[in-house]
DNA sequence: TATTGTTATACTCTATAACTATA
DNA sequence: TATAGTTATAGAGTATAACAATA
């Protein structure tokens, strides 16, 4: 044979699923501010704490430009709120107005949705072993320099605030 | 608690897992042209058969004026070459050269380092499970109006052309 | 001087729509 | 008339750098 099938490419599947993960959920998050990026955004605003807008564009991996624009238009639509945080007057701590929140819980039933559309070829175990699989190399890249992630997983162990 | 972390969100660790790995493959595969979406097409160009543009195009996912750059640009480094079809005149098969064939080995072996420190945080099972689910959930994407997909499963099954 | 967030500019992608040559 | 591939144009998205406020 001359050469393995591109199927065998981790590259392929992961940018057919990632392609057809945000198709689905361009759709499903319709009339959101920022589309799938305004959801991580207003997800990671209805933290219990509130949370400084360069650290969450590192986490989401968005460059902090861009972040601007894309709190700008949630602000907009009254989704979110800028402060300054009293520790450090330079920098702005997000947080989800209520509004927000109940656009999110919305939002979190569409998107439900839409990823289980997504990942129709598997089974419930294999969905969640397919998550789980990809949060640990997710964590992994963005734990080192990440403050958040400690907080992140304890909030995780208990479920509550 | 008010929500739920963002770290829970399938397209976070998605959408990190794929940058991640564009940046390492990026890296592996500098001096490649068109980088991981190059190496995609000469992986498709070495297969047994060769195939028309279109039917690449839609299988990896670019648009059919993109393949065009792409593969003129593999095309003027000596990697690929361009032919009519015989059976339709207007439709051009593509295929890979001989040096296109031994660029590709070495492009295979930076690759597979690179996926390994991408799943670093994974040991060699659930690699071969991470792979294994995310081919699932792209093979279904992509079968349906993809006439490769019968061709290339059969090909996986015997390893041969 | 270094850092957070903002703004402005330039650049790179991508999508759309012609255009050709075949069918 | 419809399709494969190419080319040209316009728009969206992204990166870079400069700037203001604060540390």
């Amino acid at each position: 044979m001359r050469a393995e099938a591109v199927e065998a490419d981790l590259g392929w599947a992961l940018g057919t699923v990632f392609r057809g993960y945000l198709r689905a959920t361009e759709e499903a998050l319709a009339g959101l501010p920022g589309g799938p990026r305004g959801y991580q955004v207003l997800t990671s605003a209805a933290r219990c704490e509130p949370t400084r807008q360069l650290v969450m564009a590192q986490h989401l991996g968005v460059d902090r430009t861009v972040m601007t624009y894309l709190i700008d238009d949630l602000e907009n639509a009254g989704l979110v709120e800028r402060r300054p945080d009293p520790a450090d007057r330079r920098a702005r701590l997000l947080s989800a107005t209520e509004r927000g929140l109940a656009r999110l819980v919305e939002a979190n039933r569409a998107m439900r949705a839409a990823e289980d559309r997504v990942l129709g070829a598997l089974d419930p175990r294999e969905r969640d072993r397919l998550r789980e699989l990809l949060r640990k190399v997710a964590m992994a890249d963005a734990a080192p320099d990440n403050p958040c992630a400690v907080v992140q997983e304890a909030a995780a162990l208990d479920g509550t605030c």
